[in-house]
Formats: structure tokens, sequence, C-alpha cells
RNA sequence: GCACCCGUAGCUCAAAGGAUAGAGCAGCUGACUUCUAAUCAGCAGGCUGAAGGUUCGAGUCCUUCCGGGUGCGCCA
């Protein structure tokens, strides 16, 4: 459909050169919401209008009437509505089409992606707010491989801040737990979980046991034992804990990239020439950041602290000097060892400090950057796009971009529901945002748990012919369908107010809805195949299709053929949840259709063979649209 | 104070400046002896927070106001 697109207009640019000057005239095609206005709509006549200042009803009517006939591909063209001109499509041509390219992939972009997403601190178990950045990272990641990049997905360690201190502290000098006994604990994760909250109570109210986490701060940066190695050690297991919480939802890294190593291998000194030789950054002159080196965030005409006074480096600082690297702007690289495979073989990367073989592939020199990053930090985010354009990257900095989302909170019906305590005020809020610090967060691991044992309840009501292993197989596979579907079907900038009864949800617009009209169709092509009912990926002519049936038909076939116009509107609008619109919207359709038309039971071979044949386009198109939403189809459901 | 986001059906959300503002959930009717009822068909539900403007056309863009949220630290 998109190149059928780019070829009409530009058919119908070069008919109309001689009649009309369409330089600087911003038009394009609309899929009308009824077919009743045909199969195409422009807005030539009225951006045209515009510039001519004539009427828009007049001008269609005339463009119409010389493209009358000239076009291939269309059968009628219409105006109406005051000025649209409308297309109606060579329906048996068109379906041909369709059926003739439907395993074309798409070519090679030539251009690296780099998508960083997670980024979860190590010093806790991953929660709901974690998930939607993993999974929309994840399509996002998708959509650039379905649509002929190369991509590496990146996710970053803060292996060195505060927070890691902070449970470092807990375990040593609050629980009184050795390097040995912490070794020994099995799930530490979720251990942290509740100690990270307990802890950041007990700093809020006293000074002194703030300053002993400072110390403790301290001693990790020297690398002081035993603070050190226990810093590591918790770190890297609760990392392995989020690898395969993630990993049950079907999300996978390349490279995990460690602060630690951003700071062992000294690239923001690297950073800092580039930055001071520019005069990016400066001296502050402010009074009360004397010693500091500042950048000034053009935007809201404030000043960053990049460098401390005592020549420490912020946060910042060091994803400014990680962000060049990114784009192979630094003159730097990590080394790097392998640190995990996953049962399909792929290997995962971390960055090391220490020399080691070269990586198979090399890791970073994107052409673009996609950092899914919720909104709140979009004044740092910001900051580093200024940043590049600065150093004299424009490319670079327009490549740059913040994946912006907004945050999941919980209703404080919902925390009231965990049993856990509303602050003062709070109750009357609309929500409540989640907190890792506080401890008010849905884990991730116990949403999955519920939606599996709920998943699990289903499947055994509906399969109870079905062996323990392969309905908890089929469970799994239901849950993280519907929670990868909960979790992108709101727009990017809709605050999330997690609701269990909506994330739990198996009906409806979600995502073991689009599996079951899946399970549903191939179960249909399955017995058609038995039956010695040949599918046929060339069924024929639609035309002989009678008057209601045909117009079904034809509505799912030019819905089929926008899959990769979508996918490109999703990437480039930002807008993941179009395409988990666009799924629901399709699987709608052919419910209805299912309903309403026999396949298997068809008499008359013509009928049967057009519908099979539609079928098998569908399956095709949805298959691949479902492997982006990273959903698995079953085998029944 | 400065910057950003949101306000649409009872609830949760869609709507790419376009034609009669759509879904799901909840409610009510109906459809399994027929390709899987995790489905389908139907009913009901709306002055798109308010007022101005721009436009052939505004839920969508601009201005102001009202109501909510977020960010702005020598934390990360």
């Amino acid at each position: 459909m998109k190149r059928l697109q780019e070829k009409l207009k530009t058919k119908i640019s070069a008919l109309l050169g001689d009649a009309y000057d369409l330089a600087g005239v911003e038009w394009g095609f609309a899929l009308p919401n009824e077919r009743k206005f045909g199969d195409l709509s422009a807005t030539l006549a009225f951006a045209l209008a515009k510039k001519a200042k004539a009427k828009p009803f007049l001008l269609a009517n005339d463009i119409a009437a010389r493209l009358q006939g000239q076009l291939d591909e269309i059968e009628e063209i219409r105006v109406a509505g005051g000025g649209f001109i409308n297309f109606f499509l060579r329906r048996d041509a068109f379906l041909q089409a369709q059926q003739r390219d439907r395993d074309q992939p798409l070519p090679p972009r030539g251009e690296k992606v780099i998508v960083e997403h997670t980024s979860i601190n190590p010093n806790k178990s991953a929660h709901i707010g974690h998930l939607r950045n993993s999974c929309l990272g994840d399509v996002l990641a998708r959509c650039c491989r379905f649509l002929g990049y190369e991509v590496e997905v990146q996710n970053y360690i803060d292996d060195t801040g505060i927070q890691v201190a902070d449970v470092v502290w807990g375990l040593l000098h609050y629980w009184k737990m050795d390097l040995a006994a912490i070794k020994e604990v099995p799930d530490l994760a979720a251990m942290l979980w509740d100690l990270y909250a307990e802890v950041n109570r007990l700093f809020a109210g006293d000074e002194a046991l703030a300053a002993q986490r400072r110390e403790v701060h301290k001693k990790i940066e020297d690398k002081a034992a035993p603070e050190y190695e226990i810093c590591l050690h918790v770190a890297q297991q609760v990392l392995l804990d989020h690898i395969r919480t993630m990993e049950r939802v079907g999300i996978q890294y390349d490279l995990m990239a460690r602060e630690s190593d951003v700071i062992a291998l000294d690239f923001f000194k690297a950073a800092a020439a580039e930055l001071t030789g520019s005069g990016v950054m400066l001296p502050s002159a402010d009074p009360e950041k004397k010693g500091c080196l500042v950048i000034h965030y053009e935007r809201e005409k404030i000043e960053k602290i990049i460098v401390r006074s005592n020549d420490t480096i912020t946060y910042v600082g060091k994803d400014i000097a990680y962000n060049l690297w990114k784009f192979d702007l630094l003159g730097r690289d990590f080394h790097y060892r392998p640190f995990h495979t996953y049962p399909d073989g792929h290997p995962v990367y971390m960055t090391s400090s220490a020399p080691a073989p070269a990586p198979p592939r090399a890791f970073g020199r994107g052409d673009r950057v996609y950092n899914v990053i919720d909104v709140r930090q979009s004044y740092l985010q910001n900051l580093i796009a200024q940043v590049l354009t600065q150093l004299g990257h424009p490319a670079a900095g327009a490549n740059f971009v913040h994946f912006s989302y907004e945050m999941v909170a919980l209703t404080p019906a919902c925390v009231r529901e965990m049993g856990l305590q509303l602050e003062a005020g709070e109750e009357s809020k609309p929500y409540i945002e989640v907190s890792g610090r506080k401890g008010r967060a849905v884990k991730a691991d116990d949403l999955i748990a519920m939606l599996n044992e709920k998943s699990l309840r289903e499947v055994q009501a509906r399969n109870s012919e079905l062996g323990a292993d392969e309905a908890l197989k089929l469970a799994r596979a239901i849950a993280v369908a519907a929670l990868r579907y909960f979790m992108v079907k709101f727009n990017l900038n809709t605050v999330i107010a997690f609701d269990f009864r909506e994330a739990l949800n198996f009906e409806g617009d979600s995502g073991p809805y689009l599996q079951y009209a899946m399970v549903r169709l191939n179960s249909i092509l399955r017995k058609a195949a038995a039956a010695d009912l040949e599918a046929a990926a060339n069924a024929g002519a639609m035309s002989v299709l009678p008057g209601p049936e045909k117009e079904l038909y034809w509505e799912m076939l030019l819905h089929l053929s926008l899959l990769e116009t979508q996918v490109e509107y999703a990437l480039q609008n930002h807008e993941i949840s179009s395409l988990a619109a666009y799924a629901y919207g399709l699987c709608q359709k052919f419910n209805h259709y299912y309903h309403l038309f026999p396949m298997l039971a068809e008499k008359d071979p013509v009928l049967r063979a057009l519908r099979l044949g539609l079928l098998l386009l569908f399956r095709n198109k949805v298959a691949k649209l479902l492997v982006l939403l990273g959903i698995d189809i079953p085998e029944r459901m």
C-alpha cells in the first residue's frame, strides 16, 4: 500500500503539473473512515485552494476530471465533502498484488539504531513502571528491526550509585550480614525490595545514619572491602534477576553497559576535553556553585552542574559521555565480555574495563539512538541533545531521541488493596506514583505470577484434557500477551493509573483476544488442509463475491495492506499504541467475518477458495504484527 | 516562579487538522447440534473542562481561564 500511494502521488503530480503549480503544496492520502468515501482520499484540492484562493470544491472537480481514466490502479474518482478527491481502487488487481507481494521482506536500510531501555537500578526487583519501559523499548526495537535497521539493545546499569550503597549499608549494618551470608540468599532482589524501602525510611529521619550511608558509598568508590565486593555481588545478582524477569515476557538485550566501566575507562575525561574546549562547559559564575563546572540549559535558562566543587562528576556528566560513545563521538571504547546466554542461544555482552578479546560484533557506533526513559527525565535528555549539537554534531543531535513516556501510577484504591499505607492527603489524589524507594509498587514478578495463575485457571476450564505441562506453557503465553498488550496499548503521554482488574483482563481489547483470533484462524486452515481443501495463495477475483461479503472482504484486505505503513507511523510518531490498536482492529474484522461466512462448510469452491485465500493473507500479516508486539500464537486456546 | 503533560460515555482509554467523535469494561437483549462463545450481533450511554480566535473544516492548532499531574538537587 505504501508503494502504491507513492506511485499514485508521483503520477498525479505529473498529470497535474501543467495545469497547477504544485510546488510547496503539502498533500497526501488518507484512508477514509467509511468506504463509501473511497479507498484513498486526497486533500489536494484543499491545499491547492488555500494557495490559489479558489473554491476547493471546484478545484477538486477539475482535478478529478483531469485524472479520470489516467491511473491504472484506480477504478473511479469521485469528489465529495466539499473538496475531498476520493479514489476507488481496482479491487481484483489490488488483491492479486497483495497476494503476490506478501512475503517480500523490507530492504535493509544500512543504518544502525541503538535502543536503550530498562536501565533499572540494580538494587531491587523490577516493578510495573519498569515493565512499561521494557515493553515499549522492546516493541520499538522490534519495529526498527522489521523496517530494516540494524538494532542493538542496550541496558544501562548504574552499579555505582547511592541506591546500591543504600542496600549495601542495610545488609551490612542493619541486617548485620557478611558477604558469605549474602551469597546464600536465594532470592536476593526480592529481599532487597523490602530492605531498600526500610532503609530509606530510616535515613529520612536520621542524619547520623545518612552519614553512615555516605561513608559506605565512599568505600564502594574506593573499592574497600567488604563494601565493594558486596556491591558487585548485589548489582550482578539483581541484574540477573531483572534479565530473568524480562526474559519471562520475551525481552532480550544485546549489551549491558555499566556505569562503573564508564568511570573506570575515564569516558568523562574525553567528553570533558570536548566540552571545555568548545566552551559548552564553564566554571559557574554563581557564588553558590563556586568551583563547579556547569552547562547552560538554553530551553529553561538554567545551569546544570556537571562537575561538582569536589571534582566528582554528576549523573548527567556520565550520561553525556555514554551517549557520545553511542554515536562513536568519544574516541574511546569499552572492553566487552560475554555475560549471559539466552536459551535460544542469543548472547548478552557486558562492558568491561579490563582488556578482553574483541567481541564478534562491534557495539555502539549508532546512526540513531533511542533512549526509552520516562518523561520525568526530559530535562536531562533535552540537555544531552543540546550538548550534542553544541559540540558540532548536529546529525547526532537530531538523531538522539528521547523516547519519552508517562509514568505508571497506582490509584489510592490500588494502594489500599495491596495493604500499603497512604500518606496524608494522598487519599484524594487521582493517582500516586510508584516508588521502589518507598516500596510502593506492584512487583513485576508478582504481576506476572498473578497473570499466570489466572491464565492457567482459564486454560484448565476450557481444555480439561490438556496435560499439566502443556497447560502451563499455554497459560504463560497468554499471560505474556495480556501483559505486553496492556503495557503498550496506552498512548505514551497517558499516565497509566494501574488497575489489577484491567491488567488481568483477557477479553475484548486485550492480548489474548488477538491470540484467540489467530488460533481460530489457524485451526480453520489446519482443518482445510486435512480435508484436502487447498487454501490457495492466489485465490481468484473478489468481484465474484456477493455484495455484503465483498465489502467486508475488501475492508479486511485494505487494512491488511497497511502493515508497513502502520509500523512506520508508529516509529515516526512515537506511538507504539497505534500498533496495538491496528492489531485489535484487524482481529475484530476477522471475528466479524468469521461469524458471518463459513469457510470450510462453504459448498461453492470459488467462494471457499477466496475466503481461505484471505485467511492466508491475514495470517501472514498479523503473525508479523504479533511478532512486533512480542505476542506468541499458541496452538490452541 | 520557569518548563512540560493531561482534561472526551458511569469507568479505563482511542480518534494521524478532515466527512456522522469510536472501542473495551460495567449495564441490558439476543446467538453455541454448525470452521474454538477468551467470540459475535444489538440496545443504552457525549454541548470533547470553559470562553474566545485561526481555518473550507478544530477533540486536535493559537490565546486566556478553570481543574489535575510532572520536572527544575553539588541524588542517580
